[in-house]
DNA sequence: GGGTACATGTAATCAGTTACATGATTTA
DNA sequence: TAAATCATGTAACTGATTACATGTACCC
């Protein structure tokens, strides 16, 4: 069997736990769990069911009435699929795509020559680093109501997962506190210097 | 001007210091620096230099002979793009895709009936935490290296970035060690629950 | 000078996103 | 019952990836 994308493996994972959903009822789901790991718009989800039906690994049913909604469950074969990729290893690294950090990154090249820093390319760091701090810690409080509800149990891989995004969150804050702190010595200067375990 | 993909961004970037470079360079250069945070298949940059080229924001010079080399440098207007991007701020929240998380997320569901943790799930679980301490050690022993080639300045955003990364790496890694800990019990147990600040 | 590794480009395909259209349900 | 909101689907487009083809330099 081909090998899928992720995004389809969500689909089963979640149709794994649910026996049967409508792609909007998997939307909502995403949106509360593994969705701020691994996310996508949810008229993804629609070409995703329509690959797995054709793989077999789910079934499609359609109303015949006016919305036409479809409703989704995963097959044994799915089931299989499931499975071993949760047994494959993998060595792929994890994707980070922050658009502030890539912003951070070419910050000197926006203003005029010299690699020294100048005032304007301060002024400009400053207003990112609190920009940001504001970004990440909204979904912080957002992890954190996460962690409230109640199906949330602890322990758990969905509340271990949360948890690392906490902590990425909480990671991010401490970053961009710095930056505020000494914006013409970003985090990684002469002190602290990586081999020094 | 309608705005551009952030991998858009990066090939202006790096020609915004590199004044000229092939596609091929940049891929380097890419490689080497922010590829860790935003990356992308060398054959984008074919597709991102044609547009961009399109847009006016940079030149395209092909080599007339074998090759047909394309070198490829900044406008004016293709550095004012960059300016007005750096400048705009952004709360468009990072996006990772991990697929060491997506796999643990879903454990459970690969196996038997019953939320309770099975002996399969738990040796499933710590199979994963090993392999993925293994990738991330991995990882960051190259932003060890990285952090240690002469032109990467301390107190530079570059080497900010990077700092990021590392510390990223870390916290995967301390992440994971925990699960191997207390596979029955991950990470986000009873105690330490948020808001306990 | 033949093999190997590096450098370069393209086309075809697949994934992901945006924008839109419409059906159903609640509520004032 | 009109307006607002939630739920649902599709098509068109753009971005990203894979697979391949070929050129050039180096080195034994």
């Amino acid at each position: 069997m081909a090998d899928l994308p992720s995004s389809a493996y969500v689909v089963l994972g979640l149709l794994a736990e649910q026996e049967a959903a409508t792609p909007y009822q998997l939307d909502q789901l995403i949106l509360r769990g593994i969705g701020n790991f691994w996310s996508f718009p949810r008229s993804q989800l629609y070409a995703e069911a329509g690959r797995l039906a054709r793989h077999g690994l789910i079934i499609e049913q359609r109303e015949e009435s006016g919305r036409r909604r479809r409703t989704l469950a995963i097959t044994e074969a799915g089931r299989r699929q499931l499975r071993a990729w949760l047994e494959t290893p993998t060595d792929a690294p994890a994707e980070v795509h922050d658009p502030g950090v890539l912003r951070l990154y070419f910050q000197p090249v926006g203003h005029d020559r010299g690699e020294g820093h100048s005032a304007a390319v301060t002024q400009a760091v400053l207003r990112l680093a609190a920009e940001q701090i504001a970004t990440h810690e909204k979904l912080l409080a957002v992890y954190r109501q996460n962690a409230e509800v109640p199906t949330m149990r602890p322990g758990s891989p969905q509340r271990a997962a949360l948890e690392l995004g906490l902590r990425y969150e909480q990671l991010l804050i401490d970053f961009w506190k710095e930056v505020l702190d000494s914006p013409t010595n970003l985090p990684g200067g002469s002190f602290g210097r990586p081999g020094d375990e």
